[in-house]
DNA sequence: CACACTTACTTTGCATGCAAAGTAAAATAA
DNA sequence: TTATTTTACTTTGCATGCAAAGTAAGTGTG
């Protein structure tokens, strides 16, 4: 019968319906700063780290490249932030968070609470726990990529 | 310092990387059988559940149903399946393994334990605990969209 | 029976994710 | 210094994921 092909047994697909259902039900949460998640992903690495290189951006983030492109060119049509060659090495590009990019940051404040509202069937200590476990499974695959 | 808006304390992000990860991870045990994870992710329903239509297989798997209308357009073209009009209620379509869809079953027999394999670095009980919070977390949000 | 409503899918427009190819510039080797 | 290689990005082609609109075919109502 193969146990292991059936698709209640899968891990990967347990992950592939989460985080669809992550990225649909913040979609509504990020209309009011008219931004998609990856977006949104992309201004939290900056609202941390603010003027960083686009390889930075992408180690933080861990989108993809060719994605982080059109991204960043959105977001510098919404006037989130500007793009600058770094004046050593011209390969270089950095990312500037404009003065309305930062300020987006206090709407966005409300969001992850308004997230967790929506998790209220988990307690603290499963949500801990399961942090360490998701942790402890992306090592497998950073210490795959290794190689 | 808001706490809450740092990349590092998002578990939406970790589901996104870990699921990425996954599709990625995959990608090259799938090529034998020549197609894509969501693909896959079908043809496992399938193998579980031959002709059966395509609400049932949306539900099974949680893919997109735009998506799925050009996967199972994939999947025909391959040879892999057929689909048919139900004979009774003609907006309904069921959708059949070929024989050479259901020979496909042997050779993916191994993709599973391959994948578990780079997951070597969790033991048992882990992925057990791990399976246990994720249906939890899952819960949540289909008692969300119950509303 | 005619009209409104619901279903089961498909189509469309937009935004990625991914691999691979392409480009410009910096670092190295010869 | 010139050729080679490596970097940091961008571009391209293909395959979804998502919301919303569209279509065809049953259902339910009066």
């Amino acid at each position: 019968m193969s146990e292991l092909l059936k698709l209640e047994n899968q891990l990967c697909h347990r992950f592939y319906t989460l985080s669809n259902a992550f990225t649909r039900a913040y979609r509504p949460l990020l209309k009011a700063l008219d931004i998609t998640y990856p977006q949104y992903i992309t201004l939290m690495a900056l609202w941390e780290a603010n003027n960083i290189t686009i390889a930075e951006l992408l180690e933080r983030t861990a989108i993809d490249g060719g994605a982080m492109t059109l991204i960043l060119k959105k977001l510098n049509e919404k006037q989130f932030l500007t793009i600058e060659k770094d004046e050593h090495d011209k390969r270089v590009k950095r990312v500037m968070l404009t003065e309305e990019g930062k300020s987006k940051k206090q709407i966005a404040q409300d969001v992850p609470s308004q997230m967790l509202c929506k998790l209220k069937g988990m307690s603290h200590e499963e949500s801990v726990q399961l942090r360490y476990l998701l942790d402890k499974l992306g090592s497998c695959f950073n210490a795959d990529e290794q190689r």
